[in-house]
DNA sequence: TGTTAATTGTTATAATATAACATTGTGTAA
DNA sequence: TTACACAATGTTATATTATAACAATTAACA
């Protein structure tokens, strides 16, 4: 068989509500909003959302419990993350930079471990929270 | 009051395990440990891992929900923490790398925004598992 | 010593995630 | 086209992780 090129009704169900919501959702608020498409168990949100993930078209927000829509094209797969996380509003960016994702590509660990994969959370407060 | 210098006795008790394990563990497996030690309740481990993670006694590997004593002197309030784990054998190391931390704190978001903490969790095969 | 905050103990429950198993769909090659 | 393999689905039950709410106790210190 190919690799995947099209999502199954599934996938597709719960990926365009990730994509319209456009912030991190957590995968029982996924669950309340995708039942009326036919949706009704858990395990169907958690099962899309590994594929999802593994495909790179979302992320996991692993401090927040949480998923969001990718924005970056060059994660393709999901396997150097970064996000910038307000401790008030909760607003997550994902963070774009290609002098970051080089940097930590490019690490190399004391222990020789070989990495195929990161994910970097940022904590702090955003600009409108900042002023408050 | 002034700032806590000891540890209360259910913090010290779920502290000691942590460190005796020397690696990552899960809230119920400490609560199953110490319950010889007279900690009954899921809450009473909680409340204390909370506090061991605010004075940065433990870290929390966030992409598994679990603990693990801090091993750096220089993360006192577990505000730049770096792990990398292992894929296979999860096993979990606290990365100690002055160039690495000092990139990440002065790191600076285009959105402008002050952080004050990160976390950042590299995925891997350690040196045992990638010769198997 | 009285006050305040931290900690504890306890029961119940919320929130997050997976196991297990039967069934259906889909791409590919014989 | 049929048979195979694998992906995806549907479903029920359950495991795992974490917090709410409230009463009681302990510790620091003005």
């Amino acid at each position: 068989m190919l690799k995947q090129e099209t999502l199954s009704k599934n996938q597709q169900i719960v990926l365009d509500y990730i994509e319209k919501v456009n912030e991190p959702i957590k995968a029982y608020s996924i669950l309340h909003n995708v039942q009326k498409k036919g949706i009704k168990a858990p395990l169907q949100v958690y099962r899309a959302l590994d594929k999802l993930v593994e495909i790179g078209k979302i992320h996991k927000i692993e401090s927040r419990n949480a998923f969001v829509a990718c924005k970056n094209s060059n994660c393709q797969i999901s396997k150097a993350t970064a996000f910038s996380i307000c401790e008030s509003c909760e607003e997550v960016s994902e963070i774009s930079d290609s002098k970051l994702s080089k940097y930590l590509k490019n690490f190399q660990d004391k222990a020789g471990m070989k990495f195929n994969k990161y994910n970097l959370e940022f904590f702090g407060l955003c600009k409108k929270c900042s002023i408050k």
